[in-house]
DNA sequence: AGTATTCCTGACCGTATGGTCAGGATGAGA
DNA sequence: TCTCATCCTGACCATACGGTCAGGAATACT
């Protein structure tokens, strides 16, 4: 027999491992915070032994971080939906359907990203000054020049970015209040995309987008 | 001498010293998560002994149930707002300063409320099922109201109040994000007015409210 | 086949946490 | 003034947590 016992090579095996700590992580951290999560809770999830975790991850904060940094990449990416686009209806309609989409795939994500932001962000702080701040600020100044065309109304761009990142935001993490609120269901396919069709109309509406 | 040796009485030293430990535990319990929140933190920012803390309130859990509750109360308050208006630029208007006021003055609260929400409301389901939901039923009725007399847009009224309490309690629960991307400098009363009438009128304007 | 390297885990440890309690201090009532 | 109930707290637990480690198992390399 040349290769393994199970599947895939020893390095194939830790890239698998490693991935399944992450979600069980996420998980975990999204339900109950970093102070609330427990190596072991993570352990249980995740089918794996406790020590098993700090051989892959030597701290809880170094694999909190890495879960914080995919999210963070996660939700940069998000920002493409803005670079292809020629105007706000074009370009503010993708990012939006671009994060609600992230709500509805990643809510624990989106919740662990909530977390970390309320402890005042104490892990990415770094990324929120150096990575968010040029993001933003890039994209403050492209909605300026759609302002300046007279293809929207004049608005302050980072009053605009919090109110969508806020609503789009609000989907993953009330996504328990909304279940609440929906008679104990959680949002239907159509549902979604009638939430995602009324944001998207209220926001382009409201700005006076040509 | 007829009375204490320092102010008040017994019975209201008791709700100062109650009121205290809550403020300090609103404060620790938003910072912190419930699970990250200490009683002894707690009771160094109260300035009080821990064993103090277990003499007002029993357990750490029910310290934490009575500030969600106190949360929820200032909360469905704003809800007056609402009461009191003949159509939706009005009810609406007022709703949304208020609840941007709740989010200025209450920062700690509102992190507290959306903790406990993230956590699946583990502490204050209840409140969700019965107060909550006849709150909403009765706001998305007068939302539906005005919309059947043409005095706005027809929009799914939950969609449109999950989109006003994204936005008012964003500006609390992230006003890390919000104060670091802000040169590091908190919102000055300027940017609160600001951004209170930019919000106001993208929402309205959206709803094609008359 | 033989050896080096990586992977894996049960058992263990020091610390910090929520909570308890005995007993003293303080104020109220008669 | 005397008595009683309330208030307050230092010292003390039992538990649960993050993290360690020795040593065995599996795999890769030559």
């Amino acid at each position: 027999m040349a290769q393994t016992k199970r599947a895939g090579s020893k390095k194939e095996r830790r890239q698998e491992s490693e991935a399944l700590i992450l979600k069980a992580a996420e998980k975990v951290f999204a339900e109950a915070g970093y102070g609330g999560a427990t190596m072991q809770l993570i352990a249980d999830l995740a089918g794996l032994p406790k020590a098993n975790l700090h051989y892959y991850f030597p701290t809880k904060e170094a694999l909190y971080r890495q879960v914080v940094e995919k999210i963070f990449r996660i939700w940069l990416e998000a920002a493409d939906a803005f670079d292809e686009a020629e105007g706000p209806r074009e370009g503010l309609g993708a990012y939006i359907d671009a994060k609600m989409e992230i709500s509805r795939r990643h809510p624990a994500g989106s919740k662990v990203w909530a977390f970390e932001v309320m402890h005042r962000a104490p892990i990415i702080q770094d990324y929120l000054e150096t990575a968010l701040m040029q993001w933003t600020k890039g994209r403050a100044q492209l909605i300026q020049g759609w302002i300046e065309d007279g293809l929207m109304d004049p608005v302050d761009p980072q009053i605009l970015l919090n109110l969508i990142w806020a609503t789009t935001q609000h989907y993953a993490d009330f996504s328990h209040q909304i279940e609440t609120l929906n008679g104990g269901q959680p949002m239907t396919d159509e549902q979604w995309d009638n939430a995602k069709t009324n944001v998207k109309n209220i926001i382009l509406k409201g700005l006076g987008v040509k």
